[in-house]
DNA sequence: TATAATAATTTTGAAATCGAGATATTAAAT
DNA sequence: ATTTAATATCTCGATTTCAAAATTATTATA
């Protein structure tokens, strides 16, 4: 059934895949000119802002399997951004603890990230963001589950 | 500086990721039920709708490496999917053209496609579609190069 | 307490992607 | 015409990712 509001969303994705692939391209490569890869960035960020976190949590939150999220985790340990540390409670549980110099690494990328960012998006008004904010945060909560 | 409107432009950097993410989880899921990579599909897609490509443009189209386009050609061209073909008039370039088969496949793909991009959309309205594809066009064009 | 079921992490092998050259062809400049 | 520069594709090695199985630890059940 090709009907009107399927080929209405079919646009959607299509534009939505675009918006998105266009800012990330340029955001990487701010990324990787300070020596990571997004991954990397995503998990340091990631313990930056919310703390530490088990490493299954991780993978929930940035959409990785559990096998990668060994190898990025062992990537960062090895340059010493961040830190395994058994759960006391849970033996089966390994937490991942951002370093002192992991820390100091994220506030040195950070702001030139969110600056931007805010450049790349600068075709738009504030007011402008914060319908898209609203329709897009709809978006992400699909109806129901598929 | 961190001012109001970088903090804006990082929320939505954020449930734009999120909402792509989100959408092309579940899109994916049916791609590779039948048999295709992402990737594999979008070449499948372009060619079957935009007609033969020369295999660089299909780069650019797609946002793939050079190196990468080969090695999914290759594949798409073991299946039988796609043909290579020698552009007559400048031996550098090569063209990819959709087979009888990937027609056949691309057909039978498609509508279930756009059938699930729509339900996974089916939280929005179509007004509301039609404004996030018109804020979504704007970012996905960004104001300068960086 | 055994035993089974569940859970978190790691290991392993394969697939996908990139980046940097290599090769071949065409276009441009002198 | 020859040299030089630009373009298109491919090759190769390295990196990243996934999926499935293996390992270890915990919890639930009999």
């Amino acid at each position: 059934m090709e009907n009107d509001s399927t080929a209405v969303s079919l646009k959607l994705f299509i534009v939505l895949s675009r918006a998105y692939k266009a800012i990330n391209e340029h955001v990487n490569k701010v990324i990787q000119a300070n020596g990571l890869n997004p991954t990397e960035f995503a998990v340091l960020e990631l313990l930056y802002h919310k703390g530490d976190q088990p490493l299954q949590q991780i993978g929930g939150k940035i959409l990785l399997a559990s096998g990668s999220i060994t190898y990025v985790v062992d990537k960062l340990e090895q340059k010493r951004l961040l830190q395994r540390i058994a759960c006391p409670s849970d033996r089966r549980v390994t937490y991942a603890s951002i370093t002192d110099e992991g820390k100091a690494l994220i506030q040195e990328i950070f702001p030139e990230h969110a600056e931007q960012i805010n450049k790349l998006m600068s075709s738009l008004t504030d007011s402008e963001k914060l319908t898209a904010i609203d329709l897009l945060k709809k978006l992400g909560i699909p109806a129901g589950k598929f």
